[in-house]
DNA sequence: GCTATGA
DNA sequence: TCATAGCAACGCTGT
DNA sequence: ACAGCG
């Protein structure tokens, strides 16, 4: 059984086991509750505020202190004003656990009546361990809590008759208001959990039958299956701003801060709380890096809902801080939930509702969700509804700049909520380079790391406009906000492909117009999580590492024999937050290498690269398609895809163990067939004079240290194009690569699934192959 | 985009 | 402190 | 030996 505090021993006294809602305090608290300081030598805790409709009303004041709450009953509540010092009288200590409770205390128990969780927050011993300070009648105190911050002090009352008075009083601070213009337990009578006052927490049935009424007279149709629906599905039904400046309505908009958080689809269906993020293309739960959020989810009165919402963390000044919050999450995946959920706790702001009950509120006006939202939620607690801005848009956004808010998202008044891209527009405040974050909740197989990368200069124009541009094509610009947004939406169908695999990152820092080079190496200042692969000698040998973005090898003390080859160190670009980091540092397309570690000996897979250049995209589809039968009939698979400029790749997978001179060789020959059946469109000539306007077949980019552009890889050509993997049924006359960009092929993917699924898995019978095609050779002259 | 360098 | 250079690869061809 | 090519 867990060690149970002597202390609790006059709690446990009063209270009944089994029939109290209470907890009992007999299960052993989080791991780290006790830890957060040395035994005896209490510096900090959790502190909550209850207030408890008991007998007499009064708040409950109780502070962690060795593992247990130590509590004072307060009749009079708080008063931020130094001058009322209130009556505390301390009450029997309380079991860890109760930091959260929050319910109604059956007739007949200690204590029967209604109790909210009216503050929560952290509190520091300012003078000393609590317990020395205690036994001198003492207690100095600095919370951290959503309505009661700042100094506070307890002081035993020396002729007290039971010798349990002492007086609690605000200490002079930037939280004091000795004028009293905030009574703040009047003007905050609200629980920060369920955001209901203590006299409708035992009707919360009622409530929750009120503002599903309201939501019914506003319009909300009936859907029984939707919340069930949003817990699961894969597709995301999350609205997102679009870049477009036109996308929301011109005329009447209303406009939401965006947040330095975690953009989440929050769903309660019951007692289940899901947090989900579709980050990458699909959705993850991280529910469970946020307990405080969840605890207030269910305690809403409202049993089944879907928000959308924005996870934030706030630093000491009140801003959304992001890496406060990644910092949060790293420490409770190190097993601090406790403590990291005492000093940072997070806050849901939640920006629209999709559904309520049995009801979709999606189709109601955005006035009329925003009214449903800041009816149910209280103004202060861990789920808040977002204050939206009104008025001339330019004094909109220099508002929010002056907040140091970067970003605004303009909504149409109006409108109902719809899922993708399209009803609203991001609008920059014109602050400082505007950054944007991406947090991992997880990484690697078991390990849980946090990643957070912050995304420079998203307005960057990386493809100007082309205004000579023929009108059907896209005459905006693209940004490197529109790249990073690219990549990460496709990490989980590009991961897979990129598994193991050297990537080569080919780099425009300012754009497709700017400087460009090609980088192999992993340069120095890397996040420690980037995976990386360092190659032996010559690209026969490889061995998986993982950097620790510390010292760069200061091991090699002389430099190396000019003849021999420094040992190369290469990305391996294995999930989303790398994708991200790299796109960041403007990499536009991807190479790959046709082989994996530890094998970088083999090649599996070969391309046939069909360069359109002065030649026809029509003659390169022929080639092509000419190349599948040859490939059909040795036994062989192609896929094709479009390079992404004018050409197209077809490859072909070559299952474990074939060597590169196997690969070229196959390459080729099946080139020289081409070439054969069709002289006048296509040539193997390596000299561009020669070529005319034939269609350059070109094998040449398989080999050892060959690269060629990854599937889904963007193209820093105008456009922003990318290279797609097709159907063969696509493979005609009227393909238009042009239509394959960084818009466009997010939604593809998503309607068409990924067409190279089945390159990576294939396991052809080369020997077979080869076989066949010397004999297609010989006959063929 | 970022670091190491040489002036 | 500031401006700038470097950031890949390799075999093959033709001159 | 060196530049051009993908
Ligand atoms: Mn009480
Ligand atoms: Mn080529």
């Amino acid at each position: 059984m867990a060690r149970v505090p002597k202390k609790l021993g006059p709690y446990r006294d009063k209270r009944a086991p089994g029939i109290t809602n209470e907890p009992f305090g007999d299960e052993a608290p989080a791991i780290d509750a006790r830890a957060s300081s040395k035994p005896g030598q209490t510096e900090s805790g959790a502190f909550v505020v209850h207030l408890h409709d008991a007998t007499k009303r009064h708040y409950d004041v109780r502070l962690e202190i060795g593992g247990v709450l130590l509590s004072f009953a307060v009749p009079h509540g708080p008063s931020l004003d130094p001058a009322k010092k209130v009556l505390a009288v301390k009450t029997e200590d309380h079991p860890i656990e109760y930091l959260d409770f929050e319910d109604v205390i059956p007739d007949g128990q200690y204590g029967a009546g209604s109790m909210i969780v009216w503050d929560r927050g952290s509190v520091t011993y300012v003078e000393g361990p609590a317990e020395t300070e205690l036994a001198k009648g003492k207690l100095h105190v600095e919370l951290r809590g959503m309505k009661l911050r700042g100094r506070w002090a307890f002081v035993k009352l020396a002729k007290g008759e039971t010798g349990n008075e002492w007086l609690l009083f605000k200490k002079q601070d930037g939280e004091s208001d000795p004028v009293r213009a905030i009574a703040i337990t009047e003007d905050l009578p609200r629980s920060v959990l369920s955001g209901l006052t203590v006299d409708e927490l035992a009707g919360r049935d009622e409530i929750e039958r009120s503002h599903l009424e309201r939501a019914k007279k506003l319009g909300a149709k009936k859907d029984a299956s939707l919340v069930g629906t949003l817990l699961e599905r894969e597709r995301s039904p999350l609205a997102t701003p679009s870049v477009h400046e036109g996308a929301a309505a011109k005329g009447a908009r209303v406009y939401d801060a965006q947040l330095e958080g975690v953009r989440v689809l929050a769903v309660r269906d019951g007692d289940v709380v899901a947090l989900r993020v579709w980050t990458g293309r699909t959705p993850e739960r991280i529910e469970a890096f946020y307990p405080d959020v969840v605890r207030a989810l269910r305690a809403l009165p409202m049993t089944r809902a879907a928000f959308d919402g924005e996870l934030v963390a706030f630093d000491a000044t009140g801003h959304p801080n992001l890496p406060r919050l990644a910092q949060r999450v790293a420490r409770i995946a190190k097993g601090e939930a406790h403590r990291a959920v005492t000093t940072t706790p997070v806050v849901l702001v939640v920006n629209d509702v999709l559904a309520l009950g049995d009801l979709d509120t999606r189709p109601l006006k955005l006035e009329a969700r925003r009214a449903l939202v800041s009816g149910l939620l209280p103004p202060l607690g861990f789920l808040r509804a977002a204050t939206p801005l009104e008025g001339d848009e330019a004094r909109v956004l220099a508002t929010c700049a002056s907040l140091g808010i970067a970003n605004v998202i303009a909504k149409g008044k109006g409108s109902a909520y719809t899922e993708g891209q399209g009803r609203w527009s991001l609008l920059s405040t014109g602050l400082p380079p505007r950054s944007r974050s991406v947090v991992d909740h997880k990484a690697g197989e078991h390990q849980t790391t946090l990643r957070h990368v912050v995304v420079s200069n998203r307005e960057k124009v990386f493809w100007p406009a082309d205004p000579s541009a023929n009108l059907r094509a896209r005459t905006e610009n693209y940004t490197k906000g529109d790249l990073v947004d690219y990549y990460a939406s496709i990490a989980d169908v590009l991961g897979p492909y990129l598994k193991d695999r050297p990537v080569i990152l080919v780099r425009y820092p300012d754009g497709i117009d700017g400087k460009s080079f090609f980088q192999w190496n992993v340069p120095v200042g890397m996040p420690p999580w980037i995976r990386t692969l360092t190659l032996a000698h010559d690209l026969d040998e490889g061995a998986l590492a993982s950097t620790g973005a510390t010292s760069p090898t200061p091991s090699r003390v002389s430099s190396p024999p000019p003849s021999q080859k420094a040992p190369k160190r290469v990305f391996l670009v294995e999930d989303r937050s790398t994708l991200v980091y790299i796109a960041n540092l403007g990499c536009i397309p991807l190479h790959v290498l046709a082989s994996r570690a530890p094998d970088l000996a083999r090649a599996d897979f070969f391309t046939i690269d069909f360069d359109v250049k002065q030649s026809e995209l029509r003659h390169a589809v022929t080639l092509a398609r000419t190349l599948r039968g040859l490939l059909d009939a040795i036994g062989l698979v192609g896929y094709p895809k479009t390079s992404g400029q004018t050409g197209l790749h077809v490859l072909v997978p070559l299952g474990p163990n074939q060597s590169f001179d196997t690969a070229r060789a196959l390459a080729d020959l099946l080139g020289r067939l081409l070439v054969e059946r069709h002289p006048d469109i296509a040539t193997m000539d390596r000299i561009v004079s020669r070529r005319g306007d034939r269609v350059y077949v070109d094998t040449g980019q398989t080999g050892t240290s060959r690269a060629i552009v990854a599937p889904y890889s963007v193209r820093a050509v105008p456009g922003a194009t990318v290279s797609t993997p097709l159907a063969w049924e696509e493979v005609t006359a009227d393909l238009d690569p042009r239509a394959f960009t960084i818009t466009t092929v997010p939604r593809r993917i998503a309607e068409r699934g990924d067409l190279f699924a089945g390159l990576l898995a294939a396991q052809p019978d080369i020997p077979t192959a080869v076989a066949k095609l010397a004999v297609l050779v010989e006959r063929s002259r």
